[in-house]
DNA sequence: CCGGTCGATGTCAGCTACTGCCATCACTAT
DNA sequence: ATAGTGATGGCAGTAGCTGACATCGACCGG
């Protein structure tokens, strides 16, 4: 618990500062070193200079630490649809959802990479992941009848969204380099048109 | 442990047969009783006659007792696929597939209805849930690149086609009636292609 | 008929995620 | 000073899940 690990000089309090992001630098440094499930919470707890019920006041359970931005992005996502023309037909609102999102998610590629290096390592996690994105959809389905868009409509334009937003995010993990995520997002949306064009 | 409440006459082995179908019965009935986290894994293996160990031989956690049909289901959907003519387009083959999945669910309505309720109550048999659609995805994926698909046009279409089965079976379960599940599978596939055709 | 193997279950000990309850201790407002 | 507040520690307890070993009937070769 010394202060001089993080350097810090100003009058501090009871505590070192920051627990929680401490609590997130460790569980992060712990999964990537030795894997999901190979982590105790009270391991994470002791690199962070902390109690392992320290650990679940700020993160409702293992997993959790993983998923902090999950809530920003659903707001980014919702906002780009709610700033869209009234005009726009639905599509065009999750484009610009989706091209907003690339945007942001876009840069810091390298943490991004490892993040999913350990979701894809272990189901738990994968789980956890796909029920953020269903959160995600559930969320611009009503921003989309916020709009006016009717059912079936507006969760079917959500989901596909979603479906397009998990393809181009896994192309852009997997490829070596070149293309980035909002270019990604556009191609694979344009590649969704065509596909269902069909039949 | 009497084989009397089976009703079983004839020459029987060490313990009551059907292990696995008690448990799983046993399961069903306290989750819609008392609820998913209400029910302990001992309190199952009570009612069926066995321990709790016995439990976890036969199903690997507790959540996985409601996913049974899970592995059928994926062979339904690959076979739909396959079975598929060469020439079709892949959103046919998609729609191949759909329709036989909504032909067999399609039946025992009733029970589809309590085992959905009993998942929506609980995130974490929505986690579950959601991890078999994917897996699902993936399966219909794989199927697609078999027949020459390329990527991103068979994941693209496989994620199409979950989220084309995820409306349906959804609404099949609010709506009070009338339309049955193959129905609503096409129509969701047609609102899918009316919605992404725009822009 | 006999002994050995095998498969399904029981028994028990143990780990770990997660929770509830209360104590502690600095900081702050009055 | 004193009381209140907020973040943390400490501790006991529940429940999901696993590994190791014992048990016992079925089955099979001799």
């Amino acid at each position: 618990m010394s202060a001089a690990v993080i350097g810090y000089d100003q009058a501090m309090g009871r505590w070192e500062p920051n627990a929680r992001g401490r609590l997130e630098q460790a569980a992060l440094e712990l999964y990537v070193e030795r894997g999901f499930e190979q982590t105790t919470v009270a391991e994470i707890a002791q690199r962070a200079g902390l109690t392992e019920r320290t650990f679940f006041r700020h993160f409702a359970d293992k997993r959790e630490v993983l998923f902090q931005g999950a809530a920003s992005l659903q707001e980014l996502l919702v906002n780009a649809v709610a700033g869209t023309p009234a005009s726009s037909a639905p599509i065009d609102a999750i484009a610009a959802a989706l091209a907003a999102a690339g945007a942001v998610l876009g840069e810091r590629r390298e943490s991004a990479r490892q993040r999913q290096t350990v979701i894809a390592a272990n189901p738990e996690l994968r789980e956890r992941e796909l029920i953020k994105l269903a959160s995600l959809a559930t969320a611009l389905a009503n921003a989309l009848r916020a709009r006016g868009v009717r059912d079936p409509t507006a969760g079917l334009a959500a989901e596909a969204g979603i479906a397009v937003f998990k393809i181009a995010f896994e192309r852009w993990v997997e490829e070596s380099n070149q293309r980035d995520l909002p270019l990604l997002m556009r191609e694979s949306l344009d590649e969704l048109r065509a596909v269902t064009a069909g039949g």
